[in-house]
DNA sequence: AGGTACGGTACACAACCCGTACAGCATCCT
DNA sequence: AGGATGCTGTACGGGTTGTGTACCGTACCT
């Protein structure tokens, strides 16, 4: 969940978009000056910032270098000055965007979302973890290094990709070796036992890929 | 040197802005429609493109998005609409920043600046290590000097643009030969086998251009 | 205690996949 | 015209993977 700091002194502006962020699915903090705001990114990182310029405390490129002494998160500033040389020093002092008020909310919030998507590719996707190895989906990979074959991947990213839920065999045949399949629950015991030969400490007592006798199967985190 | 392609079809802002940005010390490239700009980034692959969306032929947004389904460089979008649903057309399709006319040209290279900034550590690694060999995906050179033809470029460069993520076959198929080949296994056993003799210090047992069976392809740094 | 159902394991063989060699063909340059 | 280069397409040997069957242990039920 992305955690955005709000820095503005019109509790107006700071409770419009705290509410109108949330409803976004941001997780919202917020800050009414210059020195709340350093205090507030300290003691919750924030995964970006969107600061007001006009703060009775600071002056708001003092806020964005406060800010870039110790983090590169993105910064969007909003000002009501809409003078190019208030632009060049917010942007030169480290900001990522400008936005004039007065601004749409929705352009803000593409604004955002083309800031976090760039400052973001970074957040690596579903690395599991299963016992004393680390698994990649996205990558493929297996640390330390472990070859699964295409069959034995597909079967094991069904189970990860639910973590502690039950998946009926049924569901596994059909998905990993195809809808005609449905039956074949000898392929599921013979592939679930070199998983865990694979992936197990101890294959005769697993503890990661259950058995649901009965019913299917269960990645236990 | 950082290259920027400048897309207008207003040749009376396209001089100004080449005139401006090479004082900077930019490399500047120039296009006055969509296809001449995919084409231009194509052959010269930019690290900025500067894109106005009044273009004759195609469709700003098109424009954005046939960029990105190769590339993250960063786009600076110009227009002379303010309203906010062309904004977040334009942000939401990839572009990074959207600039309205007029604007001042002090607030463009700021945003120019403020863009390339945070886009630099994904520019930054364009040269990547390989074995023995140095490549510049920016501009097509191997030092030691080493020469592959336009096929073989292709396919290193779609598994060097992900380093240590499997690309599948039929992803490598469809990007280097076309999507009617996607089943077409040999070419890329051929033109790996190629790579390897080329790159590898042991083509026999290549380190760096793995092969994962039954999935596809690897670079590994 | 014996039977039955279910899951785990072992193993053989066929199918598939990979790397490689090689020939044909188009294109470009000399 | 001739040669060099690069792309397309086929063939083949060796290794790996998937498939199918058989067997064993355990838990539960009668």
């Amino acid at each position: 969940m992305t955690r955005i700091l709000v820095v503005d002194d019109d509790p107006q502006i700071l409770r419009a978009l705290r509410i109108n962020l949330r409803a976004r699915e941001y997780d919202v903090d917020v800050a009414a000056d210059g020195t709340g705001a350093l205090h507030a990114a300290a003691a919750h990182p924030p995964d970006l910032v969107v600061l007001d310029l006009g703060l009775p405390d600071m002056d708001g490129a003092d806020v964005i270098r406060g800010l870039r002494g110790w983090t590169t998160v993105p910064i969007i500033v909003l000002s009501g000055r809409a003078e190019g040389t208030d632009k060049v020093a917010a942007l030169d002092a480290g900001a990522d965007d400008y936005v004039t008020k007065p601004f749409g909310l929705d352009e803000l919030l593409a604004r955002i979302r083309a800031v976090t998507r760039r400052a973001q590719p970074a957040t690596a996707d579903a690395v599991i973890a299963l016992g004393r190895y680390t698994i990649d989906l996205g990558d493929h990979t297996i640390t330390p290094e472990q070859r699964l074959t295409p069959t034995e991947w597909q079967l094991l990213e069904q189970l990860l990709r639910n973590p502690g839920k039950l998946i009926t065999q049924r569901h596994l045949l059909k998905e990993v070796w195809g809808p005609q399949y449905g039956t074949e629950t000898n392929y599921l015991r013979q592939y679930m036992a070199r998983l865990r030969r694979k992936l197990e400490n101890d294959p005769t007592r697993p503890r990661h890929l259950l058995t649901e006798p009965g019913m299917g199967y269960r990645y236990q985190p």
